[in-house]
DNA sequence: ATTTACGTTTACGTAAACGTCAATTACTTT
DNA sequence: AAAGTAATTGACGTTTACGTAAACGTAAAT
């Protein structure tokens, strides 16, 4: 739920789409210092009103994918560089090719983590069919 | 490339398939210090030749599940409890209840993470595809 | 005999990612 | 007016996962 349903200054430049710390706090189930923290790494950078910090959705995406990114096992400077490829003013020609071979170099790393993935998945798979089995095994015995 | 071609006592009883610390850090790319801190964390248990250590394939093999694990962004603290889940003699039917309630849990892990994976590598397809018409445009545009 | 290579232990250092106070401010509820 | 609730800044603490340096041992190569 957005706070800032008055009409203060900000909600009312901002068309209302705004969230407190904690909304997003919250919402995705992280503390407020840790999303400070994601500010003074300049992952995120809220309104302000004051000393209140307001945030936008575009902020929340931000944050969606931070922690999305943090699941992955990426570092916040990993992450922070994805955004500013993201941001990026292609403006030159080697600039876009730059940014292309910084995608394709994440793309690796992600098609070895899918790899990954699937293969411990395998492996769990078949080691709970023998945890299955085996209790079979013991309930028959009894 | 195996150390210990030679009839020593060590490589006699466990049949000459035996590492040195530095093979495993080659074949591996990691340094040996991680190896030894992995051995600190009780992940490794190498064999003793006086001060040195031998890995046996086990060992290596559980090498090369820690760095898996670790490329998952898991942390030593749960690779560890995998190990442990694996290594567990199933006496009782609580105690294979219970190994297979873990297993579940880390699967649910393993599945949130492949829908991550997915989602991120689709949105870095698209970008990297406005980022090639954006470059063809570049190249018409002169 | 002495480098060179490889290995060891001990111990302090460090970067990342927050946690955990403490002291203060601001609003609003009673 | 007092108390409660939510937010702020600042600063120090903590955990994880090693890095790095020192001082030493051992065995093979020159």
């Amino acid at each position: 739920m957005p706070v800032n349903t008055e009409k203060t200054d900000i909600s009312n430049t901002y068309k209302r789409k705004l969230y407190s710390i904690s909304d997003l706090s919250k919402e995705f189930d992280v503390t407020t210092r840790a999303i400070r923290f994601y500010e003074d790494a300049d992952l995120l950078s809220p309104l302000r009103q004051g000393r209140n910090r307001y945030y936008t959705v575009r902020d929340r995406t931000r944050l969606k994918l931070i922690l999305r990114g943090k699941r992955l096992g990426f570092s916040l400077n990993e992450i922070g560089e994805m955004f500013r490829l993201y941001d990026a003013e292609p403006g030159e020609v080697a600039q876009l090719n730059h940014i292309l071979d910084k995608i394709n170099e994440k793309m690796q790393l992600l098609e070895r983590q899918l790899e990954d993935v699937q293969i411990v998945m395998q492996e769990l798979q078949e080691f709970r069919q023998q945890c299955r089995e085996r209790l079979e095994q013991m309930i028959a015995d009894t």
